[in-house]
DNA sequence: TGCGATTTGTGCGTATGTATA
DNA sequence: CTATACATACGCACAAATCGC
């Protein structure tokens, strides 16, 4: 085993010596060298998508073309592509190919559920909200509460901290319904970042379902 | 260069036949393979942090001493501490070691403040409730709502989800506290983990001090 | 002071499996 | 069936930082 092992050194010795003239001239070419190339790739994608270059759902360069372009290995490569998926703004297709995330950093793990509610002093919705907590908590999430007392520049606050923080979805009961809704754009932000939200006006049957699922 | 190549290959597999040995019987003692072999690694060290065994600050073993003990590859320990250094569970110092981070995952940036009762259908809970979130909106922090239907065990399961999430206080009310507490490897797991804790059975001055600092 | 051993960081080349087009 | 592409895994090389002697 140990022999086998040194013969196998001393062929891959062989071949990174003719390897390595190419190495040498890569250098001179190439960057700095003082940030990691992976780290250069990444920034270099990562500016491709933030100036919209590339949009979403567009799909990237496969990890051989980078490694190709860059004169680096597909590992590194990945190690690119990986931390940038991680991060929100790619994400995998299996067999298919990478593409850029439709809006970056909601990552849809938080098992956070935010229920927004007019008042809580009412007769009904402690128990409404008692019966969401039990739906959601036996399906591993939790609910995020927070009060508007029927102010619609209180939902809007609201709304704008929610959409700070990690949720996956949204139950809300917008106040002053009589009146048209002055802040569309953060709904419209709500859809962008792909978080689900129902409205509740009494409609309990309707919530329910769109909860379990 | 192409025939250096073809040498090289030639190389590595003859190697490869000799090593592919040792791989079969690996898969005869081993897991079942379901899951890949990263991740049960990842999961063993997690453990260790989350029971404890493993302290903060604590050396862990070096990547080629996980390599040899798991029978498995640098870099596939490699993957595993990088997630879980990713996750906040460890820290990396070059050419000294992989440590337990001081303070796992938590951040004190989430700005939730969990709020665990045993019910919230009682006359009184929906108004504490109200007013915690009052206080609790005035000074930018949200509510993360949950009950535990006055059971230890959802109670422990409870605490045990939050500790995952990203909260920075947690305001208990403890289910059944004639009897003695049977989990209190978790409130521990809440100091380690710096999130400060108070118990409300009834004294709402105490508790709004405790709230709003 | 230096030198070697250890340990992490980066990068390369390869192999196998699997899903998709 | 083949080609493409991602996921996991292996092994090796070299660099840089750290520590002990």
């Amino acid at each position: 085993m140990i022999l086998l092992y040194k013969r196998y050194k001393l062929c891959h010795a062989v071949f990174m010596e003719a390897s390595k003239v190419k190495d040498i001239k890569e250098k001179e070419i190439g960057d700095t060298m003082k940030e990691p190339k992976f780290s250069r790739l990444k920034e270099d994608i990562k500016a491709k998508i933030v100036h919209s270059e590339w949009k979403a759902g567009d799909k990237i360069p496969s990890e051989n073309m980078f490694a190709a372009q860059y004169h680096i290995s597909r590992q590194t490569v990945r190690k690119a592509i990986g931390e940038l998926t991680e991060e929100g703004y790619l994400y995998a297709e299996h067999g298919r190919g990478t593409f850029v995330s439709e809006r970056t950093i909601h990552t849809r793990t938080s098992k956070n559920i935010a229920v927004v509610t007019t008042y809580l002093s009412d007769y009904i919705f402690p128990r409404l909200i008692q019966g969401i907590e039990q739906v959601l908590t036996a399906n591993g999430y939790s609910i995020m509460l927070k009060t508007t007392r029927n102010s619609r520049a209180a939902e809007a606050r609201c709304m704008e901290e929610l959409l700070s923080k990690d949720i996956d979805g949204l139950i809300i009961e917008p106040s002053k319904t009589q009146i048209s809704c002055r802040h569309t754009s953060l709904y419209d932000q709500m859809d962008e970042y792909g978080i689900p939200y129902v409205f509740i006006q009494g409609y309990f049957e309707q919530m329910k379902k769109n909860l379990t699922c």
